[in-house]
DNA sequence: ATTGAAACTTGCACTAC
DNA sequence: GTAGTGCAAGTTTCAAT
């Protein structure tokens, strides 16, 4: 699907504040709200926005700890398997293959070194697992939420940048 | 901030939906609208709740490549001129410094391959970097958003859990 | 928790390219 | 035909009770 400049620039405008109302994306982007809608509307549809959610401080929640976590596999494990398994730790908030020596790296969320330090010891002991290698997060430097940059006239555009 | 069992239903809700009215929210929850009201006031106020943001696939923004690079940064580079550096940078949707043999994490989005390898270029030119080793990645297999998990009775609270 | 005024959403008729 | 505008009915917000 092809997007263009309006479409982008309401997308930018729902990634800063997803709860404005058309009448406000409109008047930012230059439609009514009532086009705005209709374009909001097609985006859910065609999948390039997967929804609206809100951005929530770990902190608050409990979450004072992460870590990334390096996972190497059994020669015929398929991503598919770790993904099955992975889902089941609310504590993964995000996986992915990747390239290189280790076979998949884990992003997770945990109260504490000690709730990492548990959860860790449970996923090396997954029969696909043969080892782990993992780093603690010291200080976070940038978080930015997906597509935040996507259509700012600040940055650069993907095909642009 | 001491939240209670309604505001992480609140913030699970809103987590699920950012676009969610608050009579529907608090038809979930066991509150009236207003009461919901109220407390999303409160929650946006002391920063457990930060933001409302649409999730956007980035595929459809053309956002077809992502990698993970390690940082190895000269003995007295700190923190925050990593911080500084990397938020110059687009493609940089997150950084972190660890522990580890690595100064820094990053997390790159970019359209694809070539443009992954340009950023790196730019980036491993930076004054305070040493090397760089970078990992593409090959298939996302979990990505949930921040707090998805945190007042979702299926999974366990970082308290409980 | 209820109420009422102001604002928002959303379908529809209409217009322009 | 595709995409935008304006309007009106039904909801939702939000402050005051």
């Amino acid at each position: 699907m092809e997007l263009d400049r309006l479409d982008r620039d309401i997308i930018a405008a729902l990634v800063e504040d997803a709860r404005a109302t058309y009448a406000e994306i409109g008047h930012d982007v230059g439609l009514s709200a009532s086009a705005v809608k209709r374009r909001v509307d097609r985006l859910r549809e065609t999948g390039a926005i997967t929804g609206f959610s809100a951005r929530v401080a770990p902190r608050a929640l409990g979450w004072n700890t992460e870590a990334y976590v390096e996972l190497f596999c059994q020669g015929k494990t398929k991503p598919s398997d770790i993904a099955l398994a992975m889902a089941r730790y609310p504590e993964v908030v995000a996986a992915a293959t990747i390239t290189g020596e280790a076979d998949a790296l884990l992003h997770i969320r945990a109260t504490d070194v000690r709730h990492v330090e548990r959860v860790i010891e449970r996923i090396a002991a997954e029969t696909f697992v043969v080892r782990t290698k993992s780093s603690i997060v010291l200080s976070r430097l940038v978080d930015l939420p997906t597509g935040a940059v996507a259509s700012d006239p600040r940055n650069g555009s993907p095909v642009g940048g």
